[in-house]
DNA sequence: CGAGCGGTTGAGGCATGTCAAGAGTTGTGG
DNA sequence: CCACAACTCTTGACATGCCTCAACCGCTCG
């Protein structure tokens, strides 16, 4: 691993307050590796043997069910993933592919496990990862459940241009097939979504979004707190907020 | 609070492993109370003031949004909910409102937040308690993404046949109307889908479900390890098994 | 250059939601 | 105790959201 890294694994939440010598021990027994993109890190059903950190890159966490495969999130550096299947010493529910060239850092499962019975501070970072990580995924099952395609498409374009600081323009952070997958959908139905969307504030040229109508466009997202944040979880999100907290 | 619940609360994983002392203390600032039917305990958006230990009776968790609303969970004894907006000192992310009469015993959040950094037991039995909460609703996320709502159906009558011990016959342990808004579909398309599974190996007599073709009826489902279990935290699964984990 | 892939568009079909009506059940108050 | 109201559940008719299949464009990359 790269001495010039461990700075930034430092700063992410779940790291933060530990005592140095307890972070350095895990950082001992840790590796750094590079991964091509496309590369299937994780696959569902496997052991939970390592906590994995983005450093760079991103990555894609997916589901499968017999044929059928959806997008569940995408991490952006710098995050950790898979923290709950690690802890429970549990099989993955999710599969990880990386969605390109992607450095990432790897914790042996079972350090971590008795790092937080050494250092309560470390414990407690965990707490507060965890239980974000859970709200995240309850924010998003409530989207899923609430609202239809259409609105959850408007939500996602809204959200993205606040994340990026408020923008009227911006371009996506990953290709539409993967947004649609992750919106619940088919990329047939976005694309049809967003020429209708046209019509409702906000104007697709490619991967460019343009807010024409910021109004107009939330009357119909109806944006919610206890559903589109202020949490920094989603699709997209790490982008614009380095050490942001992402899925696990 | 009465004495003879305190064995209860103590057997539960979460407090199963603090030190007596510690169990104490959090016992003694806390208090039981006993709430009619139909009763809002817990509305979205308010601050988590209350870990909630449910004793007897059941408490259904939704979320609303403008005029729509959905059943995220019920919860049954003994188990606890909302444990992560406690943590996160945050909002609630889900409304909770009786479904019969229910006692519940109400634990101040400063105090929980206060005793995992004190209880290095109790920090390590949250956090287990966490991840199993997290990937609880990732399975659910995973169902409503990757299943249609017959195949919902099927694998949640299989399921419920399976906690309650392998029988092929069995009462559904909620309302229709309750279990369709949890399934994520109307209750005029869950009756419709009941009917319509009746050629799939099940036959549904009121609340009665009786499995008649259980091979069937999986070839369907297609029950899934890594969507279906062997966790215990959908929908009805504490009926039948006393002290299991329920979501938070 | 040609294959492969992402994205778009159209046609058509199925799944699911909406609206409405009625049967059965439960709970309540006179 | 009965009558009524309210509610769940069911069923039918209908509307529509979303998916499937297919074709095509443009781009990228071997």
């Amino acid at each position: 691993m790269r001495p010039e890294d461990l700075p930034e694994i430092r700063h992410l939440s779940l790291f933060r307050d530990m005592s140095q010598v307890n972070f350095n021990a895990l950082m001992d027994s840790s590796y750094a590796q590079i991964f091509p993109p496309s590369l299937d890190l994780i696959r569902q059903g496997d052991l939970a043997d390592f906590l994995h950190i983005v450093l760079d890159g991103s990555v894609e966490l997916y589901a499968s069910w017999g044929e059928r495969e959806c997008t569940m999130a995408v991490v952006e550096p710098v995050s950790t993933f898979i923290l709950a299947a690690c802890i429970r010493d549990a099989p993955y529910l999710m599969s990880a592919r990386t969605l390109e060239r992607t450095r990432i850092i790897l914790v042996p499962s079972s350090d971590l496990r008795a790092m937080f019975r050494r250092d309560t501070e470390f414990a407690v970072a965990v707490i507060n990862e965890l239980a974000a990580c859970y709200r995240s995924v309850v924010r998003s099952a409530k989207a899923l459940k609430l609202r239809n395609s259409r609105e959850r498409v408007a939500a996602y374009l809204l959200r993205q241009s606040l994340l990026a600081g408020g923008v009227l323009s911006y371009r996506l952070p990953v290709e539409k097939r993967l947004l649609a997958s992750y919106l619940g959908m088919t990329p047939e139905n976005l694309s049809r979504t967003l020429r209708a969307l046209e019509a409702e504030g906000v104007k697709i040229d490619g991967a460019r979004v343009i807010i024409t109508d910021r109004d107009r466009l939330s009357d119909l997202a109806r944006p919610d707190l206890l559903i589109d944040g202020p949490d920094l979880d989603a699709l997209g999100a790490g982008a614009s907020l380095p050490h942001a907290r992402r899925g696990a």
